[in-house]
DNA sequence: CGCGCAAAATTGGACTACCCACTAACCCAT
DNA sequence: ATGGGTTAGTGGGTAGTCCAATTTTGCGCG
């Protein structure tokens, strides 16, 4: 009997909460609920979406989580903001059209840390930056595109920089940013390029240079951004959205 | 009636699945549990934490929209990063003693996005800005303190600054951003000085003086720093962590 | 012995029913 | 009006059950 044509379901899988939270974003919009109103008890939700309460509260607390919704015990579920509802920064940031944003983001970013690694840097920092190179150095001699080593770099530029919102603010581009990563590694020559550069950033860091410092790690984003953007710009389509 | 400007008490609250997202952190750390590994079965994970498998699924499902996990239908729970495993911004952030840390990332993509909205803005923006410096007037004048204008001000330059990742990156931060404006606004005399310098900004971004734009974002943001730092800092203890 | 494939065990996905805790609305006595 | 207690409504959480996808087991055959 086995005619399991459809093995493949690498994208599209059918994740309950995850459609919930579009629906209710739909929801949001269709009842035109305002920021501050109430949403219907949740049992009714879940009757009008027809889906169980359990569910609905696993999509609940993501929103929640994600700071779209309130929830108050005993007094109901509120909206808080609207603006891009089921939209988060993963879904915002796969589309290519929108690499430009991203980084535009990074570059600001990136040269903050590196203007703050510059200031604030230890020893230990300092020692995390030259292993990253190490490391960077030994994969590319092997034929790699030292990937692994680029990003152990810029993670000791980050934690040098010593501000965890800032970190953890870029951790939030990190997919997106390692996509980049990877397409631009994979230009010949690059890695020995990237090599280069990075020493740079990291002799600017240790004699605390911070406009050398900040000069260095833009120099180096744009080196990637334009490969990045020679890349994928002239594959413009994307068209409206499901 | 009284106005229900401030029913927001976000202290206090217990959020099961929230406690569980830090302590299924701990397990990984504690089990030493690396990338990529599996967790044991939802069920074993449910009754060794004691709590009920509905709850353990609420934070799994925050953990995955997070990134931090992947859910396998039938396969298991396997562990995609674990850096800041526990640590999503809210957290973080509310912590008083790294308020110089959100000040100083907020200062950073808001003095950026007001450039970006001396170059990009629309007469449609502008006319954003506007209405919402009317609005805050209007609520100063009935003896409010025009936060929900100034929110709406921010917001209009934002838009206007047309990067959606900068502008998602910094909804991050609203709450924090909220909270500072909260604290400003309540000193005697800030909010006519806030709407002054809200309207420089807004002169500026007409004008499309990009340096002055930045200059004047700057500055009004850092009189609100400087507020905040104030009375804040005073209190820093912040024991260790549960 | 080893290979292939189907049955069985494992594991996540989802639903139902139930009870508890907190809120807010209401009503009544003052 | 005002204060306080009652009560219906609403979210918080649990247990149990069944379904669906995956992984493992083990048997039969070459």
């Amino acid at each position: 009997m086995t005619l399991d044509t459809s093995p493949l379901r690498p994208l599209g899988r059918t994740r309950l909460y995850e459609d919930l939270v579009e629906r209710l974003g739909e929801f949001v919009v269709r009842t035109n609920l305002r920021v501050g109103e109430r949403f219907p008890p949740e049992r009714e939700l879940a009757s009008r979406l027809e889906v169980s309460r359990s569910s609905l509260r696993q999509a609940l607390a993501v929103l929640e989580n994600q700071g779209f919704i309130e929830v108050r015990h005993g007094g109901g579920v509120f909206l808080r903001r609207s603006r891009g509802f089921g939209g988060v920064l993963h879904k915002l940031v796969e589309r290519r059209a929108r690499l430009p944003e991203v980084l535009e983001a990074r570059e600001l970013l990136e040269v903050r840390l590196a203007e703050l690694a510059a200031t604030r840097r230890t020893d230990e920092d300092l020692a995390s930056m030259r292993a990253a190179l190490v490391a960077m150095e030994a994969e590319i001699a092997s034929a790699g595109l030292g990937m692994d080593g680029d990003a152990a770099f810029h993670h000791a530029v980050h934690r040098a920089g010593d501000n965890k919102v800032l970190e953890h603010v870029i951790d939030g581009l990190a997919e997106a940013i390692h996509e980049t990563r990877l397409e631009s590694l994979s230009e010949p020559n690059r890695p020995r390029n990237s090599l280069v550069a990075h020493r740079r950033i990291l002799d600017a860091i240790e004699a605390q240079q911070v406009a050398q410092a900040a000069d260095a790690m833009r120099a180096h984003l744009r080196q990637v951004a334009d490969v990045a953007l020679l890349r994928w710009e002239p594959s413009v389509e994307d068209p409206p959205l499901p």
